[in-house]
DNA sequence: TAGATTGTTAATCGATTAACAATC
DNA sequence: TAGATTGTTAATCGATTAACAATC
């Protein structure tokens, strides 16, 4: 059932795209709360340091939102960016794994600002099992699958230790949750059914680390 | 100057080239811990998931490290990397912003054992600075640029809110950081000598949310 | 209308993978 | 030696940018 319309496919965007999008759509809402009606791909992509171009081209993978010699209307824009990445409703969400690191995010308002509600957070360290963190109650982590359905949980953050993280990615799993928000530094081996993505806090600082070091005068690139 | 020999260059390798050769390191290592002594391209690549014929690619962009027939000496490819990395030396760095993020940050312990050492922490609300976070006096940002030289700091975190994000790395510049590892959802202008690297946590679990729901089945990728 | 800007095709650029001679 | 594996070139693939007809 080949057609000639591009839109809609049925594959799902490039990493790189989707990436950027969500970009457009924090921009658009800040264009919009500085009262700007209409948007074009050049003032996105300059607010952004993007080509005017490529802002085009991700839009159109889509859908056609705009108008020639007009530009995107911001707020309609914003409507369906959400609605293309899924913000347009609340995500409920756990947390695993209250280190340093996790109970930060339990509190961190960048994520519940953008649809994303943590309903319930796990940890296996007995002392810590039973007293509470931002109202949630901490619960040992065999009780994810009896709580997965009645909370509606569709995504976990895991934030457990690295020779942890393999196992509590199982049980997230077996209770079938089907997208996990790895900031373990390592590989997650899950079924093709369940989208990772891992955020290696570490590696970012290496690369800018790199970054500074290959700037210095008189730098080569090499092994000595 | 032109010669045949490839290597070294004097270009800083790809964005993502770099990312790949620290996982390789801590793949690295986990092998050393195993006992390992030599590692083939394959073995590497099979355990992150990454072409064999990548990895030595990856690995020839920084020089010849491996024998044909054998593979890659383990502890001597960890030693090299490190150094190509810039993590065979400790990096001083200054946390700025102490709200969830940043408060778990200073005391993350993923960033210490990769060698960035947080040296000083800075924040603006006035009834945060004097107190102690983690054995480290909160200071106002105006004195980062005192604190600088000192310190060696070379590197900032960057946590503070995204309405303070671009002042702040003013302040940054100005104290003459040329590496920032930013946190704040907000592209930063910056010289072109100054390198950042930016971390968007909730563009992560935008994407995570964007992939779990392009696999409920009948899913199209359109805005209706 | 004239100027502006889209959506899209074609051109360019860069990154990944395959293949294989060299060689341990 | 025979088998294994590198470093590298060539082939493929995908992503970015330029260009422009369509059109508001």
């Amino acid at each position: 059932m080949s057609h000639s319309d591009p839109h809609p496919t049925d594959r799902p965007a490039p990493k790189a795209v989707v990436g950027r999008v969500s970009l457009y759509l924090r921009q658009l809402e800040t264009f919009e709360r500085e009262g700007l009606n209409r948007v074009s791909s050049s003032q996105l992509g300059a607010a952004l340091g993007i080509n005017d171009a490529q802002v085009r081209k991700d839009l159109a993978f889509f859908g056609q939102f705009g108008s020639p010699g007009v530009g995107y209307p911001t707020q309609d824009l914003i409507l369906k960016l959400r609605k293309i990445l899924g913000t347009d409703r609340l995500w409920p969400s756990a947390l695993i794994g209250l280190g340093n690191l996790g109970r930060a995010l339990v509190r961190y308002r960048g994520f519940f600002k953008r649809g994303f509600q943590i309903v319930a957070v796990y940890d296996n360290e007995p002392e810590k099992i039973g007293s509470k963190i931002h109202r949630l109650p901490i619960k040992p982590i065999d009780e994810l699958a009896q709580d997965a359905r009645p909370l509606g949980i569709e995504l976990a953050i895991l934030c457990v230790p690295a020779d942890a993280a393999q196992l509590v990615a199982n049980q997230v799993v077996a209770a079938g949750i089907t997208g996990i928000l790895n900031f373990a530094p390592v590989p997650l081996v899950v079924p093709g059914s369940v989208s990772v993505v891992s955020v290696d806090l570490a590696v970012q600082l290496e690369h800018l680390a790199y970054l500074v070091m290959s700037r210095k005068p008189g730098f080569k690139v090499d092994a000595g």
